[in-house]
RNA sequence: GGCAGGUUGCCCGAGUGGCCAAAGGGAUCUGACUGUAAAUCAGACGGCUCAGCCUACGCAGGUUCGAACCCUGCACCUGCCA
């Protein structure tokens, strides 16, 4: 069987790591226990974090025991970013992120079982630590010297950065430490903007215990120019079906590009090696039918939001991507199409326009960037251009006498009911 | 506590009394080409009852026919000094 860390290796999933042999060894020797951190910044984890558990899952099945950490205490500080200093969210707000992102991690990993996951939360080891404590305990064992070298922070001296935030990854290290300690943890993933905060706990652990732990970081998951992968144009790809329908989630995957979909089937999905090297081939042969993206499409969400919404979000696709006559389209399908795209309602008394369309669909923000859409011949009506902003969205023109699919640009597809 | 510099649209950044909804770049959107891909070229990019009006250049006032630009106070940031 292959050690799975050639696998991960393999699978483009290893950007940095602590003595590889040793960990190799490590792994090898039997289960060993590891952690992966998610701080609460928002009510929902997305497709960058989703690349963590999936990692962890991938550790998970070849035996070991993963401990999944809500930073409880560590969301209420803020990781230094190099953008500049977070906005403090309320303590209430964060403890009901922590909820949310508890639940919502707990679904990707075996919660029974022999090396079942643990859900941890860093505020149980924080919450009653007195400050005197904390900095005899942990401060002592960070230079503030080595702490502004740190490329985050050194960024940050110009524009300014609080004690809070340069505080951080004494916190953080603390948590791998703590674990160690607690549940014989020796191993913390992440991605590599985390790199630093985990090497300082494995060098926390080394000084405070003079034990041996490990780090291994995932890449950056970058799109084929290089910018951070995982926006769409309405912003973050979030896990969350209440922030992101299933059916756009699935679409942000169709989307993929070419130079970049094989990498992200190794990455994001379970399939095997060798048949994600089949689709490859086909893929190189005739990338014009996407059938990379469909299965990248499909097996990430499939994941994340399970077959049946999978099964939901393709015949979405097909009806409103389809080469076919969206008359020919059955009103069931096609209602349960709109309805996936996230289709809104309108009155047909109110003589709605092409613009009310617009915005009732969620294609365009405002009145005005719908008129500029029209203005750009960027707007369809049941995929015929349409071209004065004030057309009325009569009866005859609907499918059905009750639909219609608005179409912004080539991939933006949605709709509204008519009543 | 003192002194100096700063706070501009989604982001970066120019503008120092009228020609400013504000240069330039990035991001984003649309069109052409395509394959729900990329690259390229072109256009758009505060809001609205849209050839006009409203709101905007940290906040609140003031000077002026007229202010992002001048004055006063306040807040925050950076640096130097104490």
């Amino acid at each position: 069987m292959t050690h799975v860390l050639d696998d991960l290796e393999a699978r483009g999933l290893i950007a940095h790591s602590t003595d590889r042999d040793a960990l190799r060894a490590e792994l090898s020797a039997g289960p060993i226990t590891y952690y992966v951190g998610f701080d609460p910044t928002a009510p929902s984890l997305h497709i960058g974090n989703l690349l963590q558990i999936l990692t962890a899952r991938r550790l998970q099945l070849a035996g070991h025991r993963p401990l999944l950490l809500v930073g409880g205490s560590t969301g209420l500080i803020g990781d230094p970013k190099e953008a500049g200093e977070r906005v403090m969210n309320t303590k209430e707000t964060v403890a009901e992120w922590v909820d949310r992102i508890a639940s919502q991690v707990s679904r990707f990993v075996d919660v029974e079982g022999d090396n079942a996951a643990t859900i941890v939360n860093n505020l149980d080891w924080t919450a009653g630590l007195s400050t005197i404590d904390f900095l005899r305990d942990i401060g002592k064992h960070f230079p503030v010297n080595r702490m502004l070298a740190r490329d985050v922070v050194s960024s940050r001296l110009e524009s300014g950065i609080s004690y809070t935030e340069f505080s951080y990854v004494l916190l953080q290290s603390m948590d791998f430490l703590e674990l160690n300690r607690r549940h014989g943890c020796v191993l913390q993933t992440g991605g590599s903007d985390q790199w630093g905060n985990i090497t300082a706990g494995v060098e926390l652990i080394r000084r405070a215990d003079g034990r041996k732990a490990h780090a291994l970081a995932t890449p950056l998951i970058t799109k084929a120019d290089g910018t951070k992968f995982g926006k769409t144009e309405s912003g973050t790809v979030w896990l969350d079906p209440e922030l992101m329908s299933p059916y756009a989630f699935y679409q942000s995957w169709m989307q993929a590009e070419d130079a970049k979909v094989v990498e992200y089937l190794r990455q994001f999905t379970f399939l095997p090696l060798d048949e994600i090297d089949r689709i490859e081939a086909e893929h190189v042969e005739k990338p014009g039918l996407r059938g990379a993206q469909r299965r990248l499409a499909a097996e990430v969400t499939t994941i994340v939001h399970g077959e049946a919404e999978v099964q939901a979000a393709e015949l979405a696709s097909r009806a409103l991507f389809g080469r076919g006559e969206l008359t020919e389209l059955p009103e069931p399908t096609l209602a349960a199409a709109l309805r996936e795209a996230g289709a809104g309602e309108l009155r047909a008394s109110d003589r709605p326009t092409i613009v009310d369309a617009l915005i009732a669909s969620g294609l365009a923000d405002s009145r005005s960037a719908a008129r500029r859409t029209v203005g750009e011949g960027g707007a369809y009506l049941n995929n015929e251009r349409v071209s004065d902003p004030d057309l009325v969205l009569t009866d005859d023109l609907l499918l059905y006498n009750t639909w219609a699919v608005i179409r912004k640009g080539k991939r933006s597809v949605s709709g509204v009911a008519i009543g």
